[in-house]
DNA sequence: GGGGTAAAGTGTGAAATCCACACTTTACCT
DNA sequence: AGGTAAAGTGTGGATTTCACACTTTACCCC
């Protein structure tokens, strides 16, 4: 194996970039830091890739311990290597980010874990190069939801188009217009209306939706 | 240290997806494997990142390794780490796009490291999981080149419309309308007609146009 | 129980963009 | 001189985008 032992080997980590939408707000999950290096800095939550499961799997693995929660859309953001980006040793991070609906989590977790929300746009410093993959995660992320429906993941499974609507505006970074936007929402078969009435938002009360994703497959003709 | 040293390190590696424009097509650059484990398949370029350079440091040493060129546009694609794609070590790949002008690259250099231009639309099967970076890296190009000016950097710095729309056709597999291609050509200042002329592709000539990027920085209207 | 209020819900028309489409010009070659 | 191969050039219809304001409903509070 001399091909494979001439050359260095480095840790490498993934550290997880946590979408919520709450309040009409855009947030993510990050916490103090309760080790060394760089403790007590804000920070994302990470873990490192051990040798026996892959780069996907230790995102899992990490998403799942910090969750509990399977099955979270996630996607890989990409790798940070600069040589002196961790202060203590080598180490190479491949960030991810997932959108996860925030009443599926159990709040207990979050505070066994020291994390908070925090609006997207106002973040505090952060610990080593977070701050960037935050930032690239969030490029995304901006972009994904706009070409495929994933901010469905955001939200709870029923929803109202006032709900979703103030989602997009929280991600786009700008107000939409309610008559437009509804129209849109009306040429896609797969955003269905129920019988349901929400009323928890308003005294009038609003349609409840969903999203079908088998109708979705069939004709995935997405665009808002 | 045993905050770290409770895990286990791996390799990491950078794998190169070169992308040129000749003859009209869209190629990348691959060659068969010169070293066991996969002598003889298909690969694209790589090399291992060493313990003193960051992952983008190693992606510019191996693409300068590889063409003798610096500054070359180069946009991570992701890291690659299944347990067991690389069929001896544990090995994580961190896949890197690079956009080279054919004739800018010397052909000696192709040689000596036993590579060969492949038309993207006939890649043969490949080593490892390297067909999974050439096809992700594929659709970000794609993406870049549609909303960024960077297509001029697999064009030489004077050439004429029609090159300019093999190439968009090329990467995007479908034909253009030459009039409405042309129309918004016009409504991008920066680039520029000189008063040269190419005769080499047509018996009439044709204009030779510039990449301005002085003039993109002031006003980044780019659509195409 | 009546008025205030806060969010839901609904359609039109003008402007901009997209897209399909065909003929003339030029210079080289034979 | 005629053939040829690529360069170059404009219009009009279809589609998409965008701006815009009032009515409905039920709850709350007085």
């Amino acid at each position: 194996m001399t091909y494979y032992s001439q050359h260095s080997k480095v840790w490498v980590s993934v550290d997880c970039i946590i979408f919520g939408f709450d309040e009409g707000k855009l947030k993510i999950l990050i916490g103090r830091r309760q080790m060394d290096p760089g403790r007590g800095e804000w920070s994302l939550y990470g873990g490192f890739v051990s040798a026996d499961e892959g780069i996907n799997e230790a995102a899992s693995r990490t998403l799942y311990e910090l969750t509990g929660l399977r099955n979270i859309f996630m996607r890989q953001v990409g790798a940070f290597g600069s040589v002196d980006r961790d202060p203590g040793e080598r180490v190479i991070s491949i960030a991810y980010y997932a959108l996860i609906n925030v009443k599926d989590y159990d709040d207990r977790l979050r505070q066994e874990h020291h994390l908070e929300w925090v609006d997207i746009n106002a973040i505090p410093p952060l610990y080593s190069d977070h701050k960037e993959m935050v930032a690239k995660a969030r490029k995304m992320m901006k972009d994904k939801i706009k070409h495929e429906p994933v901010g469905f993941r955001l939200l709870p499974s029923l929803f109202t188009l006032t709900q979703l609507q103030k989602l997009y505006e929280a991600v786009n970074g700008e107000e939409l217009d309610k008559r437009n936007f509804r129209k849109r929402i009306k040429d896609m078969d797969f955003i269905e209306k129920t019988e349901l009435i929400d009323k928890t938002g308003s005294k009038r009360g609003a349609y409840l939706y969903r999203f079908n994703m088998k109708a979705y497959n069939e004709g995935p003709n997405f665009k808002l």
